[in-house]
DNA sequence: CCAGTGATTCTCT
DNA sequence: GAGAATCACTGGC
């Protein structure tokens, strides 16, 4: 099964599955551990009322990176999947730093490996992903994306930062792991 | 808790 | 085209 086959099953299955996926980008990465996902019926998507100019990746080819600007500040890095029902992606929101830390803590201005990934902003700046990087293909230089061993605990819960969809528990987390974005709650 | 930040999109003309 | 609202966040109180 090739990288892109595995991306484009359903965003909420591919979601739980990239938690222990190893990504890099020019080298510099670890283990994912926080994903949420989004599909073009749920009203927080992107996606959601049909293509748009900012949102043109979601409806692209699976496997393929959306990665938008927020707040006019931060950057936020998707991986687009399901190619059955277009729009669909998985927001990658944390990181555990295992490559290229000292990279990572000068773009970063932290040592603190708590800090450095831990958030869908966090990791876009920790990795030098920006809108260059939007609709770069996964399988392909300056990214390595492998899927990992299944994890020992998967956490679930509601998405962060969003007004609607709130009750849909698409949120998923490495269990116990210290790299979250911010706690599950029980 | 809350301010900063500016692109994007929507709703009118 | 102009004006306004919204925003999948972060860092500093």
């Amino acid at each position: 099964m090739s990288l892109n086959d595995w991306l484009a099953r359903d965003a909420v299955t591919v979601a739980r599955d990239l938690i222990g996926a190893r990504l890099l980008v020019d080298g510099v990465g670890g283990t994912i551990v926080e994903t949420e996902a989004y599909d073009p019926a749920d009203p927080a998507s992107h996606s959601f009322g049909g293509p748009r100019p900012r949102n043109a990746a979601m409806f692209g080819p699976a496997g393929r990176a959306y990665v938008y600007r927020i707040y006019g500040a931060h950057w936020c890095f998707n991986i687009v999947c399901d190619r059955t029902r277009p729009g669909s992606a998985v927001l990658i929101r944390a990181l555990e730093p295992t490559d290229g830390l000292g990279m990572m803590a000068q773009r970063r201005s932290t040592h603190d490996p708590r800090q450095l990934c831990s958030g869908p902003g966090k990791l876009c700046q920790a990795l030098a992903i920006d809108k260059a990087l939007d609709h770069a293909p996964l399988d392909a230089p300056p990214f390595v994306l492998e899927p990992g061993p299944p994890p020992a605990g998967v956490v679930i819960g509601a998405r962060i930062g969003i007004t609607k969809g709130t009750d849909t528990p698409w949120r998923f987390g490495l269990k116990g792991s210290p790299y979250l974005s911010r706690p599950f709650r029980q």
